[in-house]
DNA sequence: AGCACGCCGACT
DNA sequence: GTCGGCGTGCTC
């Protein structure tokens, strides 16, 4: 008797596994794995979606009669491939996150069920009470909307005696729209062509598109745009037996602009070295990792549109990983003007539908190119030839919660699955990647030079300690004579301050009282804009004061500078400048993103002054000034990255600068001249930087000479987080290996988000055979207590430590 | 997650 | 004595 294994989205670690269902013979001809299908599951026989993942002929654990049958299917086809089932599987495994999570995270999110349950009466209705609920309705949601508590009670009574049914529904939000289409039958189109008339002009345009794509189904859509072809035209073939009409599925397009077919480009000796090596790699079928470490102008890019049409030449696909795609819109646009219609898009800031259509196609083999943020690394390419990860530094490819994988890790084991190199690309590469290339585990490709020999921008370092009191502590002398020059020139200017709002924290100068949000241990920001005090972790707003909380002084005070306050300072000291401001509350609007870059990029402003999402893949030829406010902000964090990012943030923004035939010119404000993040960034030397890093990190003991895992513990009681870890760490301490380190519990540096309080472990450790089986103990402990309100996180390689 | 079973305190 | 509180275990 033949039974699948399913796995159920009961995301516990008890039903961490495959269950095993009847197939009821009517479905025994379609199910294949990677379906979802509706079971029942548990005592109520309460449906839920699963996942198949595997078919078994006959069940030696189970009698096939004590197996409940699969209720229905919810998709026709497969939407998880043997690739991807297998790679859920590792995933699972590596992240400590249960494999119903992880097969959901590879899909679009409208693809997770929705659950409803209902109640309904069962005739003939005699109690009262439930003849009035239900009045003249079938069945009610059973939800706090319809039943109060003590209501649903009643209703478990009533359904014991047998008068009430419950009724559970999986709803697949997933929708289609399909659109008509029509499918050419003619084989003898000029024999068609006598038998239309001179003058039926729609007929012939009509008979023109299909002999120009006999094979494809045209849309009607598409094809009444065609002078002359309407509907009737359409008709009048389909009677005569000339196409068939056919319903196609229909997809939105996110990205539909006009195109500019590009051609490749002729190579630099450089990235003829890069591009050869990655070229053979593909054709030999080769999985091997490349680091192309190029510097910021040095036509990576190109690099990676000349290998991915070496993919497609072999009738391959590409991958390629950005890290926030809306914020690279030029990169896309040079992806899609390259390659056209088979670019595929999958990124944040489209709509679940958008997100949904452009996966279908992928998953229908209609893209072959798939450029995409994070999660579109599982992106359901059938035969993958080249994946390539740009900005292969940055954080982003992490996912901070469950399951918590690294993009970079997930790239490179399914480029193992298919035979194919993985490029990860940046100028300045992750220590952990660098020293693996140091190691001969990645192929390190340079590309040291700038194309057409541009040089590096001049970098200069303005020490802030001794910075003027006439022009404040925002900006210097030296740069706000830079910005007149340059807009003198008719140039333009960006500028970088990684700290959003008006002021970053309230004082009252009487009684030292600081604002605070009542919900995190973090001091509200001040927002002119919304006039509000925000707090940037929870979200929580509240009024503006005018006099201290605490002791009703009037003696208040706003410190910290945020770019609300930047952009009115630096209006105050430039009036004539027009700038434009750019960070999360001026880009929240779908579209403003695109929108004031591209009013920069028409030069309706001179200034466009952002936190750090300005910083990545923006080119504009007309910028020659780039100005960091305060280089500062991330170098005292708690975390041991803290200087790698200080380091690439700076180089990223300088390359912002003079990238076409004008010299850039960069000014880097700072309060610690002498740290060598900000020396070395100055002087544009990754590779000193990576030595000098290397040093730091083998002698405190940390990534990349020893790995790292972090648990989170949290509670809405502090005292339970606390407690909590120190029993984690007992048994950490108990069955781990000698020679690995445990760190703490220590509180986070911001002790309280959102009312819950958090505590971290760090685990380093070189090789722990223990590692693996103990954390997947404390997974199983955190299970348990998740019911008491406490929550354990688990990071097998966290890239962040707040 | 949701449901049943089972063991303790407040009530008709 | 029973009703119902929620702590614990199980779901093919």
């Amino acid at each position: 008797m033949p039974s699948a294994a399913v796995i159920v989205d009961v995301p516990t670690m008890q039903t961490n596994f495959p269950y095993s269902y009847a197939i009821p013979p009517e479905l025994q001809a379609q199910l294949q794995p990677g379906m979802r299908v509706v079971v029942p599951f548990g005592s109520g026989n309460r449906q839920v979606e699963g996942f198949v993942v595997g078919l078994q002929d006959d069940d030696s654990k189970h009698q096939a009669d004590d197996l409940k049958p699969i209720t229905r299917l919810m998709d026709l086809t497969p939407v998880v491939n043997q690739e991807l089932l297998a790679l859920s599987d590792w995933l699972s495994q590596r992240t400590y996150s249960f494999r119903i999570s992880c097969l959901l995270t590879m899909l679009p999110n409208v693809m997770k069920a929705k659950y409803q349950t209902t109640v309904a009466p069962v005739p003939p209705v005699q109690n009262q009470w439930l003849a009035k609920v239900f009045a003249d309705q079938q069945e009610l949601p059973l939800d706090q909307a319809h039943f109060t508590n003590r209501e649903v009670a009643r209703l478990t009574e009533l359904r014991n005696q047998g008068q009430v049914q419950v009724h559970y529904h999986v709803k697949n939000q997933a929708k289609r729209k399909t659109e008509v289409a029509v499918v050419n039958q003619i084989t003898d189109f000029s024999r068609c062509a006598a038998e239309i008339r001179k003058n039926a002009t729609g007929q012939q345009a009509l008979l023109r598109q299909l002999e120009q794509q006999p094979k494809t189904p045209l849309r009607q859509r598409e094809l009444t745009k065609v002078p002359g072809i309407s509907a009737a035209v359409i008709k009048t073939f389909a009677d005569r037996g000339w196409v068939r009409k056919v319903t196609v599925e229909q997809y939105r397009n996110p990205y539909d602009q006009p195109r500019h077919p590009d051609q490749p480009q002729p190579l630099t000796p450089d990235q003829q070295r890069a591009v050869t090596p990655i070229n053979k790699a593909i054709r030999d079928q080769q999985s091997t990792v490349f680091l192309l470490e190029g510097v910021t102008g040095s036509g990576k890019t190109e690099v990676y549109l000349q290998t991915i049409q070496q993919a497609l030449d072999q009738d391959e696909q590409a991958l390629m990983l950005v890290p926030e795609i809306a914020l690279t819109p030029q990169m896309v646009t040079r992806v899609k003007n390259r390659f056209g219609d088979q670019v595929a898009i999958l990124h944040s800031g489209l709509s679940n539908g958008e997100k949904y259509d452009e996966w279908r196609r992928i998953n229908a083999g209609a893209a072959q190119v798939v450029v995409g943020a994070r999660s579109a690394v599982f992106a359901p390419l059938p035969k993958v030839g080249l994946i390539i990860l740009d900005e292969e530094h940055d954080p982003s490819y992490k996912q901070s919660d469950n399951p918590r994988y690294h993009t970079r890790d997930v790239a490179i084991w399914r480029a193992q699955y298919h035979h194919c190199p993985v490029v990860l690309g940046s100028a300045t590469p992750s220590l952990e990647s660098r020293a693996r290339a140091e190691k001969g585990r990645y192929q390190l490709l340079r590309l040291p030079h700038r194309i057409n020999q541009q040089q590096l921008p001049a970098i200069q370092i303005v020490d802030m300690t001794a910075s003027s009191e006439r022009y404040g502590d925002l900006v210097s002398q030296e740069l706000v004579t830079a910005i007149q020059s340059t807009l003198t020139r008719k140039e333009q200017v960006v500028l970088l301050l990684n700290r959003r709002g008006f002021s970053s924290f309230m004082l009252c100068r009487d009684c030292g009282y600081v604002l605070k949000c009542p919900h995190c241990d973090i001091s509200l920001t001040m927002h002119l804009d919304s006039q509000t005090m925000k707090c940037h972790y929870c979200g929580f707003e509240t009024a503006i004061p005018n006099e201290c909380p605490q002791c009703h002084s009037r003696h208040i005070r706003y410190f910290g500078t945020g770019t609300e306050k930047a952009e009115q300072q630096l209006q105050r000291l430039i009036p004539k400048a027009r700038i434009l401001r750019m960070d999360v509350d001026t880009t929240r609007k779908k579209g403003a993103h695109q929108r004031i870059l591209s009013q920069f990029g028409d030069q309706q402003a001179d200034i466009l002054l952002g936190t750090q999402m300005i910083a990545k893949g923006l080119d504009f030829p007309n910028v020659t000034l780039v100005g960091v406010l305060n280089a500062d902000t991330g170098l005292d964090l708690p975390d041991f990255r803290a200087s790698e990012r200080t380091f690439d943030l700076l180089t990223q923004v300088a390359g912002r600068a003079g990238r076409a035939e004008k010299a850039g010119q960069v000014i880097i404000q700072t309060f610690n001249p002498q740290h060598y993040a900000i020396q070395l960034a100055q002087q544009q030397d990754y590779e000193a930087f990576f030595r000098k890093e290397m040093q730091i990190r083998h002698l405190a003991g940390y990534s990349p000479y020893y790995f790292t895992a972090q648990i989170t513990v949290s509670a809405l009681v502090e005292k339970d987080a606390a407690q909590e870890s120190y029993r984690i760490l007992q048994l950490l301490q108990q069955n781990l290996a000698q020679t690995t380190e445990v760190l703490g519990p220590t509180p986070n540096p911001i002790a309280r988000i959102k009312n819950r309080y958090y505590y971290q472990i760090i685990i380093k450790y070189k090789h722990d055979e223990q590692l693996a089986p103990t954390l997947t103990r404390v997974q199983a402990i955190s299970q348990k207590e998740v019911r008491k309100g406490l929550r354990i996180a688990i990071d097998s390689d966290p890239v962040n430590f707040m």
